[in-house]
DNA sequence: CCGAAATTAGGCCAATCGGTCAAAAAGGTC
DNA sequence: GACCTTTTTGACCGATTGGCCTAATTTCGG
């Protein structure tokens, strides 16, 4: 699976040929096919296990802050910190969710988390409820703090030195102020 | 070229083969080859098209603006209203720069225009000087509107139905916020 | 109307793909 | 050490890839 993480970041989704992979392992190809359904599932099992270890970061993060712009905040900054220090995993794991295509010729990062989608629209949801935040559109505000939190990835991707903590830094006080913040409004 | 288009949004890049390309064009796929120098160069050339179309747009937009604030705003509208118009285009030639990889496995996505990158950092610096923004970082509040306006063509994509107009309504003064916009500081 | 040039068609190629298979190797248990 | 299961191997498969080549066709200036 390291293996097939370093192979998918160094040649590209489409060029990660199970001879490729299994060379960077050091083993021969029809391993992976013995342990694995196929090249398909090993890729997604990557996939799984990064993107439901962020999830579990992220979710730790919003639970222990006490309001909705804390815990949006929060959220921002268990993901950043996540990206921080599994870095090579979410790059891997991202260009898979791009470039794979089901049978249908539907990509995988189309079909969207409902969880994802409904922990994001719920804390900006009880953020205007509370009067923290402006009346803004939830499909926008949501769509917009994830594209905005994947910019930082893509920022890490282009330059590994990139400082995600001082990112965030700057980062979180925008998305506050994009959803029109106002402490305890 | 259309065909290609169609191509590489139904069955995404790497399925995108020269033989589907040609089928779909109704055509041999040895004209291709004839008329340009690989599938490499004509997926490259749809890029190019499509992105010196949006660059134009958005170029023209800002001039016609004329403080920084409303320049920003004439950017993220200006790109809105070309993803509006030309929809398969730009998801072709944003899958193409997403999953297009050079002979050292770079992603061309990756490669970030400067230009585009010195015409919205200049916006923002500029607003920052005139004290209609808040003293922001610049590669921060850049990645994040291109972004946030990418997350707008993903909801498009993900449901063609989506008014991008209105998306845009809601969208922008978001942006403004973020930068902690105040009219005419 | 012709001949050269441009274009199109379709067969063909080596390379690579994901995956299979029989057999060898390794591991574990009496 | 014998025996069985699990793991590993490398050869091999049909399918598909991008691209090449030759021949047929179309285009078009003179």
């Amino acid at each position: 699976m390291d293996a097939a993480i370093a192979t998918v970041n160094d040649v590209g989704y489409h060029r990660a040929s199970l001879a490729q992979i299994a060379a960077r392992a050091g083993i021969a190809k029809s391993i992976i096919s013995y342990h694995f359904e196929g090249k398909e599932q090993l890729l997604l099992y990557v996939i799984d296990e990064v993107f439901t270890g962020v999830e579990k970061v992220t979710r730790a993060a919003v639970a222990a802050a006490d309001d909705p712009a804390a815990r949006l905040a929060a959220f921002a900054r268990g993901y950043l910190t996540f990206v921080r220090d599994h870095r090579e995993e979410m790059i891997a794991a991202v260009e898979i969710a791009v470039s794979h295509r089901d049978v249908d010729g539907m990509p995988l990062y189309l079909a969207e988390s409902d969880e994802e989608n409904a922990l994001l629209e719920g804390m900006v949801a009880d953020g205007i409820a509370a009067g923290q935040f402006r009346q803004v559109d939830l499909t926008v505000a949501r769509t917009t703090v994830i594209h905005a939190l994947d910019g930082a990835l893509t920022r890490s991707q282009i330059d590994a030195r990139v400082d995600l903590d001082a990112y965030g830094d700057q980062l979180i006080p925008m998305l506050l102020a994009a959803l029109g913040y106002r402490p305890d409004g």
